[in-house]
RNA sequence: GGCGAGUUACCCAAGUGGCCAAAGGGAUCUGACUGUAAAUCAGACUGCUUCGCAUUCGGGGGUUCGAAUCCCUCACUCGCCA
């Protein structure tokens, strides 16, 4: 649990390869040296595209805080002006969002990420939001300081504008800009603090780069970028997806339950690589479960300490128990019945949940607590054998909650094997 | 501004007057097998009061007994030309 860098690499940039963090980076050898030296200031930027930071963030902040044990110094930036123009994706155009709107997850996001540095200290983090100076600047002083800087073939060049290009969908001269915008960033944290060194996704590297060039152009001097490589599951799937949405930080969004639900469900094929990039272990703790996924695979001791640690870390351990004992009391070999109304509430309490009474019918029920998303498929799931009531396969689609109340006023619908609703009797 | 091409369900993509609630693939969900894993096999996948009905094929209007398919119009996207 304690959060320290491995002692047993010779620097910070070792530890950051051994961990699989290094997809690009500008020159190695001198990244390796930089990072093994005195202190530097470095920043990793957060756009607000939603209430919450996810998974694929959290990454980066791993990233930031294992620098910051290495004695760096972070700045955490929040986009207040870059997510009011969004970066392009691949695909298509971004819907734009108010200001309101990106003032406020502006909050949440700065927030989110400030929990995971330290504020204390000589390398003490520093959160600053990129609207600060942004906004004074006038769209004549951008095009003669900024746009200068910019060759129009170069930015055409870049991976997420060209594929835009060549998509069907095109791009607007506002996502166009983005990069200027993210490259501006670097400049001015590399005046205002001597920021040498951004991080980001290895899918943001030709942000990264516009900043780095920027930086060559407008001050003469080199400075630093690391992309981390995309996370992907073995099986072709998208990393940090659970039923098809986002995993996000937020405990208000994903419930520590699920969230710790779904670090258990990882492959064996993808645990280790996990464990790297999410936890704090040693290479020592790293190489032993590795062998313990070989040879005991069903004990799952790896997706246990990988759950255990990513939900700690995020939700604290007190909330990391609660949702370990939910588990063990939903997934029980013991009865439901059994249960006392304490140990039933505590784990239906991590459980999205509805109220019903005892004539409510189940397919009713499964639509409230949104285990399914109309009656339409509550019948299908009854009629799949894919639905439970406390446990016992529900074989009617007229069935209702009579006679199901456990102790404390509960039910518990399951869909499928693994996917849990909790029902309050009012 | 001109000309051409395009807009189909979560995504990709067939369909060019009735046999279309709409092929195929992917994603997703369920079942079997398992270790709350993977792979594999099987089924489901617009909604509802489900042997039937309602509403979908960019928006609106029209032709027709009948339209995703034909016509008009608006919006958006892409390409070429200016």
């Amino acid at each position: 649990m304690e959060q320290k860098n491995d002692p047993s690499f010779a620097d910070i940039w070792e530890e950051l390869n051994y961990r699989g963090l290094v997809h690009v980076s500008t020159d190695a050898a001198e990244l390796k040296t930089l990072l093994a030296g005195p202190p530097i200031t470095f920043y990793c930027g957060f756009d607000p595209t939603a209430p919450s930071l996810h998974l694929g963030n959290l990454v980066q902040i791993l990233v930031m805080r294992r620098l910051q044990l290495a004695g760096h110094k972070p700045l955490g930036l929040v986009g207040g002006s870059t997510g009011l123009i969004g970066d392009p994706r691949p695909t298509a155009e971004r819907t734009l969002n108010t200001r309101e709107t990106v003032a406020e997850w502006v909050g949440y996001l700065s927030a989110q990420v400030a929990r995971f540095l330290s504020f204390e200290g000589d390398n003490a983090a520093r959160m600053v939001n990129n609207l600060d100076w942004t906004a004074p600047l006038s769209a004549i002083d951008f095009l003669r300081d900024v746009g200068k800087y910019f060759r129009v073939g170069t930015m055409l060049k870049k991976d997420a504008v060209s594929a835009r290009l060549n998509s069907d969908a095109g791009i607007s001269y506002t996502e166009f800009s983005y990069q200027i915008l993210q490259g501006m960033d670097f400049l001015e944290l590399y005046r205002t603090y001597g920021c040498v060194l951004q991080t980001g996704g290895s899918d943001q590297w030709g942000n990264l780069t516009s900043g780095t060039d920027l930086i060559h152009r407008a001050e003469h001097a080199s400075v630093h970028a690391i992309g981390t490589p995309l996370i992907t599951n073995s099986d072709g799937t998208k990393f940090g997806k659970s039923e098809g949405n986002a995993v996000w930080l937020d405990p208000a969004l994903t419930s520590p339950y699920a969230f710790y639900q779904f670090w258990l469900n990882t492959d064996d094929a993808d645990v280790v690589e996990r464990l790297k990039i999410f936890t704090f272990l040693t290479r020592d703790d790293l190489e032993r479960l590795e062998r313990a996924v070989e040879a005991e695979p069903f004990r799952r001791e790896a997706q246990r300490t990988l759950a255990f640690e990513v939900t700690s870390l995020v939700h604290g351990v007190a909330a990391t128990e609660a949702a370990i004992a939910a588990a063990g009391a939903l997934f029980g070999q013991g009865e439901l019945a059994e249960l006392d109304a304490e140990t039933l509430g505590a784990a239906v309490a991590e459980l999205p949940s509805a109220k019903a009474t005892a004539a409510t019918s189940v397919v009713q029920a499964l639509l409230d607590t949104g285990l399914v998303s109309s009656l339409g498929e509550a019948r299908r799931a009854i009629g799949q054998g894919g639905v439970y009531l406390n446990n016992e396969k529900v074989a009617d689609d007229t069935a209702t909650l009579e006679g199901s109340e456990l102790a404390g006023g509960f039910a518990v619908l399951r869909r499928g094997k693994k996917t849990l609703a909790g029902v309050t009797f009012s």
